[in-house]
DNA sequence: ATGAAAGCGCTAACAC
DNA sequence: GTGTTAGCGCTTTCAT
């Protein structure tokens, strides 16, 4: 036994407690078979000796890990590093290890399915918010790993996401029943994607518009790439075009800020002579007042987890997706329009 | 070989190779004592096969895993995600796997750190932003497990963090060259913290103020948790004392946003009639326009983790901590005190 | 109900 | 330089 004194193994539990190492075994792991007084001396054994089963050897003899590879772009935003919370709580709590991989670009995209540290590690992979493709996908299967999407859609697999196309009516029907006609909208787009998939909120604002008769002005919709400073950028051509637009619509939080640092430079008042509506009510949005559609992160991650946590417990069994509902949350930033100036 | 079709193992490539299982295993790991000849024909099967060695295996074998926890309060924040994206790249660049594990409240630390899941799991622990308790540690160190702490500080282990008290003073300093005199704190204490320790950021307020002559007004100073609402709260306090300040430090940029959004909702301009600074230069200090210090977050994060890389490869060393400079970030938010107030 | 023994996939002496 | 052979710490038939 070349153990170190801290760490003891199961077989120095069969010892003490003078049984084998089958039996000693089967009673950490509630296995058929063993008298209860058994059981109960093994465990206080384990106690006593402080004893934790190595995950490595588990492994290897049964042949699953208990391990989940957890791949997110942008840990830093608030979205993405809410969800991974909301994935590691659920996850832990049922004794399963999330192996971390943060890709920014498709460069590590393709690294990390390539070098599929997956591969032989994890049982499952949770991808947030950005698709896995097929080929992908198929070498995943092919190992016998589930693949779930958190934060995104997807047809070939499991997801949990919102509907971003009913989110983003939410916000625009909001500004439409204020009276609201000239609506810029600030939309972004992912770097992060492979290749750029139709925008669900950019049609819900499309959509919108053609219902109510109103014909989009493409000078009013800027899309970028996600950032205050863009948001910024794309909110002084707006004030700048002629009529000037009475809202804008921000596909989320960090847009509406970037945009509304803009409007506060240019002396234009929300929501007096503008309102602002944006997606994701983030903190941000109630340290600004800002009105927006409120999009369960944590739970979409608590939900992810427990489809994967399905997923391992009957492997082969294909989990329903899920859509989770969003509600809009009035707050400061969005009011009626023809609101008459107010003289200083 | 009850192998699935799709994950040859070593033996697999030994046979096809025509090899030993132990010449195999030499070849891959790239070890002393094979000709270069059989190397290249070992390295073509390997690619062939597009085998990858079983991590568990080999940790079994070898007796380390070349795993790593990452302990992380407040996932969501900016400065927690940025810093695991630069731990996440910097580790698994080395090939060392991630292990998240996600602690928001001084409870879920207490269970990280009483389950152990570090436990046989990994080779090394870092802590982001707060303190392991020396109990922990020991625990820790009894099994080998090396600690790091990155953007905090600890005496009892080798950490890597900004000098909190300089970037204070930055901020507060710069205050002070403006000519004000009257200056509001917005601090924040974490409650992820198992005890309040002292604040630098705080103290340097103190003492810039000190050496300046100044006496503190304790009315003007705000302890709060983190968060843009709370400090909007104290910011409408502040803007109650009489006289009024003429500017506000705030010990981050969250803060800030609270701070500026209280400060336009009561019709006072930045930085006319009052100047703003924080402490990150996160990209919200950007979108902003707020004066901010820079904290290099990423970077303490690739430092921290090769910290631990050094000490997964040099068991028993110490590392040398390391503090990195921070610089102020002047933009629109901060301005000369006595400004007369423009006339609209 | 319990024990003995055969692996899981790999590494590391130790021979040759 | 290469092959043989024990394990690493656990799970799991298969006996008893």
């Amino acid at each position: 036994m070349r153990n170190e004194a801290g760490t003891p193994s199961l077989a120095d539990v069969a010892r003490v407690a003078g049984v084998s190492l089958a039996t000693a075994s089967r009673a950490v792991n509630n296995a058929y078979g063993v008298s209860e007084a058994t059981r109960q001396k093994v465990l206080a054994v384990v106690e006593k000796l402080d004893f934790v089963a190595s995950p490595d050897a588990e492994r290897l003899a049964r042949g699953s890990s208990r391990r989940v590879a957890l791949v997110v772009p942008h840990l830093g935003r608030w979205f993405f590093g809410e969800m991974v919370a909301g994935i590691e709580r659920e996850l832990s709590a049922a004794g399963v290890d999330i192996l971390l991989y943060h890709v920014d670009d498709p460069e590590d995209r393709r690294e990390f399915f390539s070098r599929l540290p997956a591969r032989r590690k994890v049982d499952a992979v949770i991808a947030i918010a950005f698709p896995v493709d097929e080929e992908e996908r198929q070498r995943l299967e092919l190992m016998g790993v589930a693949i779930t999407a958190a934060g995104g859609r997807s047809t070939d697999y499991p997801y949990v996401s919102i509907d971003d196309y009913a989110a983003g009516r939410q916000a625009v029907d909001h500004l439409l029943a204020l009276g609201h006609t000239r609506i810029g909208m600030l939309a972004s787009f992912e770097r992060t994607l492979p290749a750029p998939r139709e925008n669900l909120r950019s049609r819900a604002y499309y959509d919108a518009l053609a219902e109510h008769g109103i014909a989009v002005d493409p000078s009013l919709v800027h899309d970028m790439e996600w950032g205050g400073h863009n948001a910024a950028l794309a909110t002084a051509q707006l004030l700048a075009s002629d009529p000037r637009p009475t809202a804008i619509y921000a596909h989320s939080d960090e847009l509406a800020l970037g945009a509304m640092h803009a409007l506060a430079l240019a002396g234009v008042r929300v929501p007096e002579d503008l309102s602002v509506v944006a997606i994701d009510d983030s903190p941000l949005a109630d340290s600004l007042g800002l009105t927006s559609v409120r999009q369960p992160v944590r739970e979409q991650g608590t939900i992810a987890a427990r489809m994967v946590l399905d997923a391992l417990s009957q492997p082969g069994s294909t989990a329903a997706s899920v859509m989770l509902p969003t509600q809009l949350v009035v707050r400061e930033s969005t009011g009626p329009v023809g609101t008459p100036p107010a003289v200083p």
